[in-house]
DNA sequence: TATAATCAAGAAAACGTTTACAAAAGGAAT
DNA sequence: ATTCCTTTTGTAAACGTTTTCTTGATTATA
């Protein structure tokens, strides 16, 4: 199928120059006379020449590739961030590169990081919240081979590049803003328990609580498997209670999107009867969803993808040694429709 | 930030012996002994060698990697294509990259597939349904320097491997199946015109048009412009004809989406009222969308995603020349919400 | 016309591997 | 003790580039 590849010195011998010059025409790195670089680009044309990135690699000592790694390229919760980062990638000059690793499988996702490190971009971008993606990341920085930035999960004495979310801060907004709605009886459905962002914004929600010396009642914390469905059960389960909750803050949209189908399964009304609110203001969700829009909280996920790859481009440009960029994004709650006024029924 | 690359020299000289007991060592391709496996490996945990992809792949002419190109990797229309090249890549013993040219861009699609035949990857994959593709898969056959599976493009008379799929037929069976539901004034909502499977869609819709001997009314032809949104305004020209159809067949999904939403713009039912099918079965969609599930044409994305990682892997790994590989893949019908039977108002 | 200065092109080393081949070492058989 | 295998290790070439250094040619300057 494949035939032979066509080299330098091919193109050399039938433009009777030497494999320098070639490389010269084809680099634009210094000057030929005209009617050699005619006959360079001839050649070039006629045998299909175009020169082998390994070899080009191996002795510039870099890739002009970007690498990304994130754990299931398939989730519709990256829809955003993709279309940041393919934004950026068409910006610059580097080619970019996308790696999955399918579930929360921290070998393949280091299979990958280890792959792309040694020499096949210049740069990685690690997406990842689980705490196993702590060992990648490590990796990444103790081997020391390549610039990387990690996003969302921040190890914390790692001085690398960080790009934060502050999910911690958008979670006690959260819970505020349905305390500033009136609700007391305020619940939490957790969500992943293998993922920081799941800690985070437990902790938002206690602090929240806290604050407004509000009490957590009794069963009033759900704790999720690591599927998003089981939100469905958490729900159920508050809604058991002898006295439920008027609120429910879920730790992400698509455990939210299940809680308001449980709530809507037992007759009740979102946000008339009890108010849902998520995290992530995740637009398309992973199951097909037919209920009110979700009340979210939103991370500027395109921003940061876009950021990403410009912070390691300009890192890689740049070329010295410098301080780690360290970032916390802010979040912003979305007002939809699966929150209102706390009336006493 | 990152330093000095620690090569197979290092090693070399760290264990006190030869560079190619060293590689022997880390591929275990020759019989070594005990002794100086332990010292070799001790080395190489000590300065914390990984070899180099680059020079590896320079040498052994083979990468073991292999490349996806696709246009939009954040549309949601890949969710299941991905999963699959996803599922199938984890059972490989190759890497995977995926590459995202951003648009209709041709320019940058040919870049990522230039970029990745130039020494990065064994074998790519290329996904895509425009005319425009058809240049990239030309450069493809005609570079020869590396094993590549198209995917959805048909380009007559090149002999390269395939995987397509039966969108003429699938949209036959759409009308058919709308005829059988005692339709007969059925108008077409085209796609982008810029892609192929808008054309194909199109034939079958006139086929089954023409082998049921109906009539295609003036106006019942809407083309989209490269918006899907544009299905919205289309709808609405087909339900402004003095004798609009009972049923309409649109191009995708995404556009039969922003048709339901144009009929009920104008209070009217679907299906009751207007029978609408589309085609991709596109469970997640670009926007948010909350009418009924659309009945749809279904084509198997999962499996075509595994079957081209799996192809392409089993000839790299035969290695010999073969007859390229051209499969059709047929759709299936699933009947959902938006169609019923017709019934004289 | 000689000399210096500029410029274009080639030769060869280097990048980090693998691998064919050579050499050495060890054992077994004579 | 010598020869002959067998096994382990080392040497060096090769992969396809870029780039430093040299050389040779041309042009400018005196």
């Amino acid at each position: 199928m494949t035939q032979k590849r066509v080299s330098i010195k091919d193109v050399a011998k039938r433009a009777d120059v030497s494999i320098a010059t070639v490389s010269r025409v084809v680099n634009k790195t210094d000057n030929v006379t005209p009617q050699i670089y005619e006959r360079v680009m001839d050649a070039i044309k006629e045998l299909g020449y175009s020169p082998n990135t390994a070899a080009r690699s191996l002795v510039k000592q870099r890739t002009n590739a970007i690498g990304i790694v994130v754990n299931n390229l398939h989730d519709p919760f990256f829809h955003d961030l993709i279309k940041g980062f393919e934004m950026a990638a068409q910006q610059t000059s580097y080619s970019v590169v996308f790696c999955s690793a399918l579930g929360g499988d921290v070998k393949s996702k280091e299979a990958y990081v280890k792959y792309l490190s040694n020499g096949v971009v210049d740069a990685v971008i690690l997406y990842g919240s689980y705490f196993s993606d702590e060992s990648v990341v490590r990796y990444l920085q103790e081997s020391r081979k390549i610039e990387y930035v990690m996003i969302e999960n921040d190890v914390p004495g790692l001085a690398c590049n960080k790009l934060l979310i502050n999910n911690y801060g958008g979670a006690k907004n959260a819970v505020k803003y349905l305390i500033n709605k009136g609700h007391t009886r305020i619940a939490h459905i957790c969500g992943n328990p293998n993922k920081k962002v799941t800690i985070e914004r437990f902790n938002g929600y206690i602090a929240a609580m806290q604050e407004s010396h509000l009490e957590v009642m009794d069963g009033f914390i759900q704790y999720s498997s690591t599927d998003y469905k089981s939100g469905f059960e958490r729900m159920n389960a508050l809604l058991d209670l002898k006295e439920p909750p008027t609120a429910v803050f879920c730790s992400d949209d698509a455990i939210a999107s299940y809680a308001v189908r449980a709530a809507f399964d037992r007759g009740l009304r979102v946000p008339e009867d009890i108010s849902v609110m998520g995290f992530d203001n995740q637009t398309i969700l992973p199951d097909r969803y037919r209920g009110p829009e979700i009340t979210s909280v939103e991370q500027p996920l395109y921003t940061i993808g876009m950021d990403s790859i410009r912070l390691v481009s300009e890192r890689l440009k740049s070329g010295q040694a410098e301080e780690p960029v360290i970032r916390t994004y802010e979040t912003k709650i979305v007002e939809k429709e699966t929150v209102c006024e706390y009336r006493k029924r």
